[in-house]
DNA sequence: TTCCGTCTTTGCGGGCGGACAAAGAACCGG
DNA sequence: CCGGTTCTTTGTCCGCCCGCAAAGACGGAA
């Protein structure tokens, strides 16, 4: 049973698609079980360290997926937009959140318990079968990124992150695409493995040549072809 | 049915452990349907980009997993070592195979075709959820590797990447904990994103000091807690 | 409007670690 | 035993990028 009344955009229940081909049946008894939750920018869904209770699908908004050192450096794994699983740890047998989910804008989720969740998946392979097509593509994708880090300098790896930040979360508008939630120069360091200075740099310097256009929080792709060739042909050795 | 069918040490059979709590029915089913392959030191079970037709567990020996950069660069996403899965992306969406499975030792492994590893995991659920526990404990340790990338030096992120080769492969001898199998100082590098030399120089100092042995291809730590003082404490920064 | 906090830009110096080079050592096969 | 191959060590140089510092924009609140 949802934990709040208020009524919902129907648009949002769309979310439980995220379970592949569930008959309808199938979709009213996940909705049933699940509770809402209201994520106020800023606000977290859970905390590193934190019990693995909760299993999420966001509905709307977006999220990021934060670590932290002990050192106190912090470095962002991912992010979450609409129809994206998150907390999946809580359905593959870790006891803690091994991140911390942020709301970076307002959003929604829609959350099942540990044993709701396992239920389900055992009346419905097909939650099971999704979730596991979900890890294996952020293994991969995490693996990308690793062989990223470890063979390719900051340059490239920024235009990487930031190719990766507009397929997932790019807007076109007028002139190029955007990026569809606030993002700031610490953000893209945190998910590239630099330091701010060098994003505002490395930035400023892509926005003299016309392949970007910068803004607080903000950053507008004009020329996605020219992000491509730092990406990709950049020679670094050989 | 097995493919090979001269005797094997009874042993090997223990490699379908991994499914979980099969019942026996289970396990002989399960190995009925399986197909043995012997892997000679530097041969392949598959390759990158290849079609991923099979999923399989290792029975003995060890295998590293490596991706190629379109540089020729190559890393090391990790090793393999007996009652582990390898070939994952078979039964988890993925078209081709995203890395390379390399010998490092004389190997054997077993093998089950994408269609029959579906059906089994059909039959006995268990098979799935431990694949997605393997998928989520693989997930979060790359997670690990990445963060180490992005906020360590070069030293430490050696001494991780040791730390985790003793953890997986460290068999105690007389005066310390070897590495059990062949590794080069490029292998370390491709594992910890430096190169070989740095390595060398890194460990060299290591042997200085009394925390390793080092030989051709070979790697004892001598002092554990002095490796893990490095990984753990050094004052990178704060 | 003004203040204030947050985000961003820019300059400068230094050091980590990569690139290059060459020699030494271990292993292998004939 | 010897030549060839692979792996390792060590030296030198230099450039990328980090760390530090300070000033500049931008936006929100009062």
């Amino acid at each position: 049973m949802p934990t709040q009344e208020k009524q919902l955009d129907p648009a949002l229940l769309d979310a439980v698609d995220v379970f592949g081909n569930l008959d309808p049946a199938g979709k009213d008894e996940a909705l049933a079980a699940a509770h809402w939750r209201k994520l106020e920018t800023g606000e977290r869904a859970f905390e590193q360290d934190q019990e693995a209770d909760a299993f999420y699908v966001l509905s709307a908004g977006r999220l990021k997926v934060t670590q932290i050192t002990p050192e106190g450096q912090e470095i962002i794994i991912r992010y979450i937009g609409p129809k994206e699983m998150f907390g999946c740890v809580a359905v593959c047998g870790g006891l803690t959140y091994p991140g911390t989910a942020t709301a970076v804008t307002d959003s929604w989720a829609l959350g099942w318990t540990r044993a709701t969740i396992g239920e389900l998946a055992q009346t419905y392979p097909g939650i099971a079968l999704n979730a596991m097509r979900t890890m294996g593509g952020r293994l991969q994708d995490t693996q990308s990124r690793l062989r990223e880090m470890q063979t390719e300098r900051v340059e490239r790896r920024i235009a990487h992150g930031i190719a990766r930040l507009v397929a997932q979360a790019g807007r076109r508008v007028e002139g190029g695409i955007l990026i569809d939630f606030p993002v700031s120069r610490q953000d893209i360091a945190e998910l590239t493995g630099t330091t701010l200075h060098t994003v505002s740099r490395t930035l400023s310097a892509w926005q003299e040549r016309g392949v970007v256009e910068l803004g607080r929080q903000k950053l507008t792709v004009r020329d996605p072809h020219a992000l491509v060739v730092i990406a990709e042909d950049l020679p670094l050795k050989e």
